[in-house]
DNA sequence: GGGGAGCCGTTTTTT
DNA sequence: ACGGCTCCCC
C-alpha cells in the first residue's frame, strides 16, 4: 500500500521522494507538483520508513498552505497520523515553539504578538519620546530598516556597531533609527510583546543561546522540510540550519523563478548558500508542468529567460498547445474594466465557464476598482482578495485589545487603545501624565495606573482609572476556570463595548456591531472545537491559547474556495493558485513593472519573476491588457505598453483592441514570425493596427450602482423656539433638544466637574456622548 | 467627544 | 481619487 503512492509520480518526483537521509534540494518549477512531491514524501517517511510523525517537521508560507499538507498527507495515509506531524508557518511554528521557552530570554510565555500596527505605534511613540522629527522618521520608514535587520540577523548592538549600516542611515538623515531600534526592542520587551519579525529573530536567539534548548528541538525534529524555500530571509535559514544541524536530514522546495518577496528580507541567496553549506546535497529539478498549455509554458519560459542567473531549468509539458494569449489594448482604466467583464460573460456563455474558474490579477490593489465596477454592472459574482483583514477592522481590534490586556496587562498599545473607549473619563492629560511616569521608571503603563493614587490623581479621574483596574481585574480572575467564550462575553458586557456598538444605529455602525458578533462566534466556536491533540501537544481553550492563534491568522485561512466567485487579487496574492482563465490587467510601465523598481536590475528581475509567476497561473486561456491611460492618484496619465510584452514572441499572441465596448479584432497582417515582437507590432507598425477606429468617447462617470450610503447625521432642523439652556441643571432621563442631532432623552452624566458629558439616546442618530462645555442643548422636559 | 476642513502620501506584504 | 491624520470648533 505504501508503496503504491509512489505509483504515481514521474521520475524525478520519485527521486525526490525515495531519497530519505541528509540534504535534499527540490527545484520545483511552476505547476511541477511540488506539494503532491512534499506530502508524499513525508507520507512515505512516514508508511515506507515508519518515521514517527512526531519526528517530522514541515515549514511553510502560509496557514492554508500547511492545511493543504496536512489534508493531503491525511488523505494519503488514511490513519489519522498526520495530525502528529508538526507542519505550520514558520511563524506558528516558532510562537508554539516560544510559548514553551520564551522565559530563557526573559520573555512571558504569554507574550503577547504585535501585528504591524501596532509595532508601527510603538515607534511612533519612540520617535516621539526621542524629540525626533516624525515628517523624517516614518514610521513606516523606519519600521521597515528595522524589520530587514531583524531578518538579517542583526540585534540593536549589531545594528549601532555596523559601520555600513550607520552610514547608509547617516546618509538617508535618519542617523538614529539604530537608536530607534535599540528603544523599540526594550520597549517590546517590558510590554512583553514580540513582532512577527521577533518570532524569527527570537526563536534563533534561543536556540544559540540555550544549547540544551537547541539539543531538545534536534532530537525532535529528526527530518525537516521548508516549502517556498526562495522565501526564506536570513534569519530563517540559519533556523532550519540549526535544527537540522544534527541529522542533516533537510529537504527544502523552492523554485528561484518565484521569488517575489525580496522586499520582506527573503534572499535567493539562501539556494546557493545551500549548497555551499552542505558538501552532500542532493538536487532533484522538476521541469515537467501539469497545469497550463503549451502556449502558456512556452510564454512563461520566453519571458523568465530575460532573467539573468536563474538555476538552469526549462518546463515543459505534454499538453496540448492551446488557445494563444490575448493582447489587448484598452482605452483606459473603466474600459479595461468593461473588456474584462464582458469578456467573463462571453465565456461563460460559450464555453461553459463558471465565476470560479477566472481569476483578474494585477499589480497594485488599487486597480480592483475599475473591475469592480464593471462586474457589478454585470451581476458577475466576485471576490477580492486582499484588503483589510477581518482582525484588522477597528471594532474587532478594540475587542481584541481589551482581551490581550486582560491576558498581559503589560501589553502597553492594547492598553491604550481601550483605556479610554467606551469613554470612562480616562482623557489624553492623564494617560500623559501616566505616560512620562512609566517612561521614567521604565515600567508598563498599567503598573502606573495601578498606583494611581500616587500619581496624584484625584476626584473622578482616580475613581475612573481605579474602576478600570478593578474591570481588568476581574477579568482577569475569570481566567483559571472560565473558557475563552466565557471571558470574551463578560468583556464585551462589562466594558461597555458592546452596548457601545449596538447604540450606534448607523450602517457603519451596525456593520462594526455584527463583526463584534462574529468576532464572539468565533471565540465560541474555539471553545467548542475539542481540545485536540495536535501537533503533539494537548491544546487548551483558554483565551490565552485563542489570542495566541488569531494573532497569525489571516483572512485568508477563513476563506471558502469552493464559493462560485470571479476572483481578484494581487500577483502576490495569487502564488500557489492555478485558474482556468487568467485575465492579467495593467500590463503598463511603471506598473508592472512598478515605477518603483526599475531602477536596478535586481528589481526589475523580480518584477518579471512576479510576471512569470502572473503568467504560470492560467491552465487554459489567458488575457493580458494595457490601457493607453489611466488615473492614478487622481490623474489621468498615459503610459508605454509594458517592456514584458516585448518580451513575448508575436506567434503566442492574438491581438485584439477595445474602444469603449466595440471590440476590434486585430487580424494578423503584420509579420508574425517568432522574432517579432507584440510590442513591434502593436507600436512600430506605420499607420496602421491600433490606430485604428479611435471613437470619440464621452468622458464617463458611471453611474453608481447599489445602495447610496446613509448619511452619517440626520439632519434636524432646530425648532423655531430653539433657546440654549443650563446645562448644569440637566438631569438623568430629561428630553432635551440638540441643534444638529434633534430630540433625545440624556440617559447618563459623568465626567469631571469641569467638563461633564452627557449620554443622550437621540431619536434619529442613536446613542452620543456630548460635552456639555461645548454643545448647545435645550431642555425639552 | 466628534464632525468638518485641509494636508499628505499613496507597490507588492504569505506572518 | 481617496483614506488617514491633525487641527479646530461646537
Amino acid at each position: 500500500m505504501q508503496d503504491d503512492i509512489i505509483k504515481g509520480l514521474n521520475d524525478q518526483q520519485r527521486e525526490a521522494v525515495l531519497h530519505k537521509d541528509g540534504p535534499l534540494m527540490i527545484v520545483a518549477g511552476a505547476g511541477s507538483g511540488k506539494t503532491k512531491v512534499l506530502t508524499t514524501r513525508i507520507a512515505y517517511l512516514m508508511g515506507h520508513h515508519h518515521i514517527d510523525a512526531f519526528n517530522i517537521l514541515a515549514l511553510t508560507f502560509t496557514n492554508k498552505a500547511a492545511a493543504e499538507m496536512k489534508e493531503r498527507i491525511n488523505k494519503i495515509l488514511g490513519s489519522g497520523e498526520a495530525r502528529n506531524l508538526y507542519i505550520g508557518t514558520f511563524h506558528s511554528v516558532f510562537a508554539k515553539i516560544l510559548r514553551a521557552e520564551a522565559h530563557h530570554i526573559g520573555y512571558p510565555n504569554s507574550f503577547t504578538i504585535y501585528d504591524t500596527d501596532d509595532s508601527r505605534s510603538v515607534i511612533k511613540q519612540v520617535v516621539k519620546d526621542l524629540n525626533l522629527d516624525d515628517k523624517l522618521y516614518k514610521p513606516n520608514i523606519v519600521g521597515s530598516r528595522i524589520s530587514s535587520a531583524k531578518n538579517g540577523l542583526i540585534s540593536p548592538a549589531e545594528y549601532l556597531n555596523d559601520y555600513h549600516i550607520m552610514q547608509e542611515d547617516a546618509r538617508q538623515n535618519r542617523p538614529m533609527t539604530g537608536k530607534i531600534y535599540e528603544m523599540y526592542a526594550a520597549r517590546c520587551y517590558k510590554n512583553g510583546a514580540m513582532d512577527f519579525d521577533d518570532l524569527l529573530f527570537k526563536m534563533h536567539e534561543v536556540l544559540v543561546r540555550f544549547p540544551q534548548v537547541l539539543h531538545k528541538y534536534q532530537h525532535k525534529f529528526k527530518y525537516v522540510m521548508v516549502d517556498e524555500y526562495q522565501d526564506t530571509n536570513a534569519t530563517q535559514y540559519a533556523i532550519i540550519k540549526l535544527l537540522a544541524a544534527a541529522n542533516e536530514n533537510i529537504c527544502v522546495v523552492g523554485d528561484d523563478a518565484q521569488s517575489i518577496y525580496s522586499f520582506r528580507g527573503a534572499t535567493i541567496e539562501n539556494i546557493l548558500q545551500f549548497q555551499k553549506d552542505y558538501d552532500n546535497v542532493k538536487v532533484v529539478k522538476l521541469e515537467r508542468n501539469y497545469r497550463s498549455s503549451g502556449t502558456i509554458i512556452s510564454v512563461a519560459n520566453e519571458i523568465i529567460n530575460n532573467n539573468k542567473g536563474q538555476i538552469p531549468k526549462e518546463l515543459w509539458t505534454e499538453a496540448p498547445v492551446g488557445e494563444k494569449i490575448k493582447l489587448v489594448r484598452v482605452l483606459s482604466d473603466n474600459d479595461e474594466g468593461h473588456y474584462v467583464a464582458d469578456a467573463i460573460k462571453e465565456q461563460k456563455l460559450r464555453n461553459h465557464y463558471s465565476n470560479k474558474d477566472f481569476a483578474i490579477l494585477y499589480r497594485t490593489n488599487a486597480q480592483s476598482r475599475a473591475y469592480e465596477e464593471s462586474l457589478r454592472r454585470l451581476s458577475i459574482a466576485y471576490k477580492i482578495y486582499g484588503g483589510l483583514s477581518f482582525y484588522q477592522r477597528k471594532e474587532v481590534k478594540d475587542f481584541i485589545a481589551y482581551l490581550r490586556v486582560v491576558i498581559n496587562p503589560n501589553d502597553d498599545e492594547a492598553l491604550k487603545r481601550i483605556v479610554n473607549y467606551p469613554v470612562r473619563g480616562i482623557g489624553k492629560t492623564t494617560l500623559e501624565k501616566a505616560a512620562t511616569i512609566a517612561n521614567q521608571r521604565d515600567m508598563p503603563l498599567y503598573n502606573v495606573l495601578k498606583a494611581a493614587a500616587s500619581l496624584g490623581l484625584k476626584g473622578a479621574t482616580l475613581e475612573s482609572v481605579q474602576q478600570f483596574i478593578q474591570m481588568i481585574e476581574y477579568f482577569q480572575s475569570m481566567l483559571a476556570k472560565s473558557n475563552a467564550y466565557d471571558v470574551a462575553f463578560q468583556v464585551g458586557k462589562h466594558s461597555g463595548l458592546v452596548k457601545e456598538l449596538f447604540n450606534d444605529k448607523t450602517q457603519e455602525g451596525v456593520a462594526r456591531y455584527e463583526n463584534v458578533q462574529e468576532l464572539l462566534n468565533s471565540i465560541k466556536e474555539f471553545t467548542e472545537t475539542p481540545a485536540n491533540i495536535e501537533d503533539g501537544e494537548v491544546g487548551d481553550r483558554g483565551l490565552a491559547t485563542y489570542i495566541q492563534d488569531i494573532a497569525l491568522l489571516t483572512d485568508a485561512d477563513n476563506d471558502k474556495e469552493d464559493a462560485d466567485v470571479v476572483k481578484l487579487m494581487t500577483v502576490h496574492a495569487s502564488k500557489g493558485l492555478e485558474f482556468p482563465c487568467v485575465f492579467i490587467g495593467g500590463m503598463e510601465e511603471t506598473l508592472f513593472p512598478s515605477g518603483m523598481s526599475i531602477n536596478t536590475r535586481e528589481e526589475l528581475e523580480e518584477e518579471r519573476r512576479l510576471f512569470y509567476v502572473a503568467v504560470t497561473r492560467a491552465k487554459e486561456k489567458l488575457w493580458l491588457s494595457y490601457a493607453q491611460s489611466r488615473y492614478r492618484f487622481g490623474q489621468l496619465t498615459a503610459n508605454d505598453a509594458s517592456r514584458f510584452l516585448m518580451e513575448i514572441p508575436s506567434i503566442y499572441l492574438d491581438k485584439t483592441m477595445s474602444g469603449g465596448g466595440a471590440r476590434n479584432h486585430m487580424g494578423g497582417g503584420f509579420g508574425s514570425s517568432a522574432s517579432t515582437s507584440a510590442f513591434e507590432r502593436l507600436h512600430g507598425g506605420r499607420g496602421g493596427g491600433f490606430d485604428g477606429p479611435v471613437r470619440k468617447k464621452e468622458p464617463e462617470k458611471p453611474a453608481y450602482i447599489g445602495p447610496k450610503p446613509t448619511p452619517k447625521v440626520v439632519e434636524h432642523q432646530p425648532s423655531a423656539n430653539f433657546v440654549p439652556s443650563d446645562t448644569s441643571k440637566l438631569q438623568i432621563g430629561m428630553v432635551v433638544e440638540h441643534l444638529k442631532f434633534g430630540f433625545g432623552q440624556v440617559m447618563n452624566l459623568e465626567g469631571a466637574a469641569h467638563n461633564p458629558i452627557a449620554t443622550i439616546n437621540f431619536k434619529s442618530n442613536g446613542e452620543k456622548k456630548i460635552m456639555l462645555n461645548y454643545a448647545k442643548l435645550r431642555i425639552v422636559e
